[in-house]
DNA sequence: CCAGACGTTGTT
DNA sequence: GTCTGG
DNA sequence: CCAGACGTTGTT
DNA sequence: GTCTGG
């Protein structure tokens, strides 16, 4: 599962890292991000990759938010085939919190790579017209089950993709080759990543500031626990 | 054919 | 809206 | 995910 | 407790 995370990379990184030739909004570092909220999201346009902005978690008109998408089952339940098939997107990302239970408490921990630098995790979109010709762009972060550094938290973690694989994953020749682009969501390689204790100030999703990402001592109950 | 589901996860 | 189960 | 709200009625 | 908003 993923539901918060950041993306505090500058505009120039970000746009070299992933090589977007257009960028199609007002782009602005963010250190806590939550469902609802509007993300940056990073599509194959026609000419080349495309910055946009869509907001987290797609709305059926049947039913609520799906921030995430379970990406064994996403070939084969209809609300994703068509997604699947033609509206994948990357959500670029700079690290990801997970909550910890400590005793009554849940404390945040934010979950990085070791080399601290833009990941992309793997999604779907989509593109709902309204009446008076007005869009609303939707996300959805695709999950897969933890790796062990994650599994300490959470079962669940977002799908990561390297380089090689967001090349696949964006490509529209792949349309058609849903095994090839199954092969893709897999848990990443923990020993690539590292967690640390943060704030409990981002468990506040208004809270927006570097704070967010500082290392943050660790509790009196998880230096009894060890 | 119609009715009903359709999404995710954690929790113990 | 689309798909599955009966 | 977390934080914070969470009720009711008629009237203009 | 459960639901909504961010």
């Amino acid at each position: 599962m993923c539901e918060r995370f950041s993306l505090t990379a500058e505009l120039p990184e970000l746009s070299e890292r992933y090589r977007i030739g257009q960028v199609t909004y007002a782009y602005k570092p963010r250190y806590n991000i939550a469902p609802t909220q509007q993300v940056a999201v990073i599509i194959r346009g026609a000419e080349s990759r495309m910055l946009e902005e869509h907001r987290w978690g797609l709305v059926p008109f049947w039913g609520k938010d799906a921030v995430n998408a379970d990406s064994a089952a996403v070939h084969e339940k209809p609300a994703y085939r068509k997604l699947f098939g033609k509206q994948r997107c990357i959500i670029p990302s700079n690290g990801f919190y997970v909550w910890k239970t400590e005793g009554k408490t849940r404390r945040p921990i934010r979950i990085v790579m070791k080399d601290r630098g833009v990941f992309a995790m793997a999604g779907l979109y989509e593109v709902w017209k309204d009446s008076r010709g007005g869009e609303t762009r939707t996300c959805t972060v695709m999950t897969t089950r933890s790796n062990r550094l994650v599994f300490d938290y959470n079962e669940r973690m977002p799908v990561i993709l390297d380089e090689r694989d967001v090349e696949m994953w964006l490509d529209p020749t792949m349309n058609g080759e849903p095994d090839r682009l199954q092969s893709l969501l897999r848990p990443y390689a923990p020993e690539r990543m590292h967690a640390y204790p943060v704030s409990q100030r981002v468990a506040d999703p208004l809270i927006e500031s570097e704070e967010c990402v500082e290392e943050a001592a660790p509790t009196r109950y998880a230096l009894l626990r060890r």
